[in-house]
DNA sequence: TTGTAATTTCAGTAACTACTGAAATAACTG
DNA sequence: CAGTTATTTCAGTAGTTACTGAAATTACAA
């Protein structure tokens, strides 16, 4: 391996950590490089800086675009392609989202549903059943506020991300706002 | 492996989804199997249920105690360990993300820390050190956002989620009123 | 075409992780 | 204390995943 000292240490950390975010070493150690690289770099110069083969690169590279992590980018009067990640850091985290939510939360959403949709045989599946429940009951409610909060533009995310928990004292002030203007106009229902 | 067919899918599921949660199969079955059992399970009921070893068993309810994940229960006069899940999702929920934090993104965190501490040597360093403050900031706002919204109680979390994005919209309406109050009380800052 | 550079594929192997059975340890009982 | 049951540890092995080098494929150029 061939890098400055900072970047390096970078680059080792997030293979390191590769294993425990599902992606492998490799994977880890490319991505970090590429997001830290002031221009896009080729094959070559990943084998180069990470000394690892060029095979290797290739699929990592191919895993890396599956998860959508990566931009390819080609220069003028060069054929080989060049990689980067987006500059913008809420959209890396916006993919990053959507991916692991689509590998690790939707088949589980799917096979709950298909077992939820079963006529139990027994008292242990009934259940069962009524466990399974309520996990799909919350893991549709995180995804369906999921669905609703990805929609939002960045600076948007961020206040609702600054607010945080502050949130709920608001709405207790806007159910008492609410409350007060249907009381005037409909007196009957609290 | 000898259970009512609902729960081996679920069991099976959970196994199989295992590996990308950075679990393995194992653990992922036995947690399925806790978590739909009516009562808790002692160590040869899983080897039973599962027809896995004795052993295999005995580290895989280890690496979930590690987590959390399991509570150990005790009947009276059987000196067996007994294992259960919570009752609650919402604070499997909670263990959950507590945990994965804490293996997943701290560290990241207190890597990004320490190099941002050290000085740069070259352009290049210094470019490296701008993009992962960027990470560093993103992460800090998402982990201080966590760290308020644990706090909440469960309806509270659960009011919140529902709203999702149109607490973007109440906070329009929020500033309009303060912007109002304030330029009563202080009309010469907007 | 033929040649050349870029990239991918893939069989084989290295490295790692999961699992077992046997032995050791711990926790209790009479 | 000796005996019994529950649990853990761990060396060895099975199973899986990651990685390499060589060969094949693709894409273009002369």
């Amino acid at each position: 391996m061939n890098l400055p000292p900072l970047v390096q240490s970078f680059v080792l950390h997030f293979g390191e950590m590769g294993s425990r975010w599902g992606i492998n070493r490799t994977v880890g150690q490319i991505y970090a490089l590429l997001y830290v690289s002031p221009e896009p770099l080729n094959a070559d110069q990943i084998v180069d800086s990470l000394g690892i083969s060029r095979s290797n690169v290739s699929m990592s590279l191919r895993e890396l675009q599956a998860w959508n992590l990566v931009l390819l980018k080609h220069l003028p009067d060069d054929r080989r392609d060049f990689f980067t990640t987006p500059d913008d850091v809420w959209q890396i985290l916006r993919t990053l989202a959507e991916e692991r939510k689509k590998r690790e939360v939707d088949p589980t959403l799917s096979v709950l549903r298909e077992i939820l949709m079963q006529q139990p045989a027994s008292d242990a599946e009934r259940h069962a059943q009524e466990r399974m429940a309520e996990m799909h009951g919350l893991i549709e409610r995180l995804t369906t506020w999921y669905d609703d909060v990805k929609k939002l533009e960045t600076d948007r995310l961020a206040t609702l991300l600054t607010l945080g928990a502050k949130v709920t004292r608001l709405l207790e002030a806007k159910d008492k706002i609410v409350s007060l203007g249907r009381s005037k106009r409909n007196p009957d229902r609290a």
